[in-house]
DNA sequence: CCGTTTGTACAGTAAATTCTGTACGAAGTT
DNA sequence: AACTTCGTACAGAATTTACTGTACAAACGG
């Protein structure tokens, strides 16, 4: 089957892109022009602004065309959609997976691997940041409390050393306030992952 | 007036890398080296974890430095600590301030630039995801909605058209959970700004 | 008002990241 | 079993980002 395409020239921080976008089936070209400008707005603003999230501009680009495709696609429609290589769209694919933006989808007499982008973007964000923070905060603490008990180690063992003990004192106020921030934010990320932080954030305002 | 330094080694993801530390005033080459290695393992897990702001590792070292520098440091301080250039201090330094994890401080008597970091780890942490989350939820927000209604006249215009309609249809559902979602975190950047967020998820929890 | 000192702009270099083409293992088809 | 097709590992090329040294404007001191 051949398909027709559609170039749409997507405006970057640096310079510009163009995108394929499959035709859409039995509309006029001028409904489609129409579609792909308030399409390409979006686009533009998202994957400019997926930096936030740590990827590339040209997988926050796939991000964007994969939101607005209303089916799945396979890794060589997305080469052919963004005029790059399969293996680029592979790996690009996989981190944007690996963050749970984006789905992995089955469809039956297909051998091609097929994805989709998660529509649910409350949930795509309480993933990000609870992944990102947890490994964060993880390491961090371990690091934290380790370095306190030496610290207090050392307080006893010099515990006649004025002066050393001052240094010491100053050294533990901040390990132990960086200990409370951390564990602050081990809350904060159970309540994202138990979906709590919507019940002090409610998702929608209640209608009055 | 002369200083002398102690050298430690930070373990980063790639390599390691030397911090000269200023020598603490009285304390005996033992108990240095003992308070070091405590400070190293914060320094390191710290720097190595400051990816998530977004700020490069070296960034991040300096950060690790001035944590635990129990007084301001100035440009060329930083710069002999870090083995590195005194221009790179000051882009480093600067996206430091512009993040709000440090600040510029004033000394009597001294022409130059010191800077120290903000101890309040719940503000920098707020601060910066305030920052973040705002620019991303403005730019897309504002395409959100401009789109919205752009798809709004096309329906209206092509409301015979049952087959476009319904690719209309498809697109504005998306454009509509996309605004509720950027409302949402609006109102969350609404609660990180306000303090509000310490209420909710309170910064100690109350002891039994 | 001239000589210092300080911080940063800028251009060039060094280093790291992203992207591509080839190659190959895995899985499906004939 | 031989033949396709698919996805990704890997190495090298292309591009981007980080870092350095020089130069200079601004602020201060004599």
């Amino acid at each position: 089957m051949q398909a027709l395409f559609l170039t749409i020239t997507i405006n970057i921080t640096k310079g510009q892109v163009n995108i394929q976008m499959e035709r859409i089936e039995g509309a006029t070209l001028e409904q489609e022009l129409a579609l792909q400008k308030a399409r390409k707005r979006v686009i533009e603003a998202i994957g400019n602004n997926m930096d936030l999230y740590g990827i590339t501009q040209s997988t926050g680009h796939l991000y964007g065309l994969l939101f607005f495709q209303n089916k799945p696609m396979t890794l060589d429609e997305m080469g052919h959609a963004m005029e790059m290589s399969k293996t680029s769209m592979s790996t690009a694919v996989r981190t944007l997976v690996d963050l749970k933006m984006v789905n992995k989808v089955w469809e039956k007499g297909s051998r091609k691997d097929l994805y989709e982008v998660e529509l649910d973007w409350f949930q795509t964000f309480a993933d990000f940041f609870s992944l990102k923070w947890r490994k964060a905060s993880e390491i961090n603490l371990h690091a934290l409390r380790k370095s306190k008990s030496e610290l207090q180690e050392l307080s006893a063992k010099y515990a006649e050393d004025e002066a050393f003990l001052q240094q010491l004192q100053a050294d533990q106020a901040k390990v132990d306030e960086a200990i409370r921030y951390y564990s602050w934010l081990n809350r904060l990320i159970e309540a994202f992952e138990s979906e709590e932080i919507f019940k002090l954030v409610p998702k929608d305002l209640p209608s009055r």
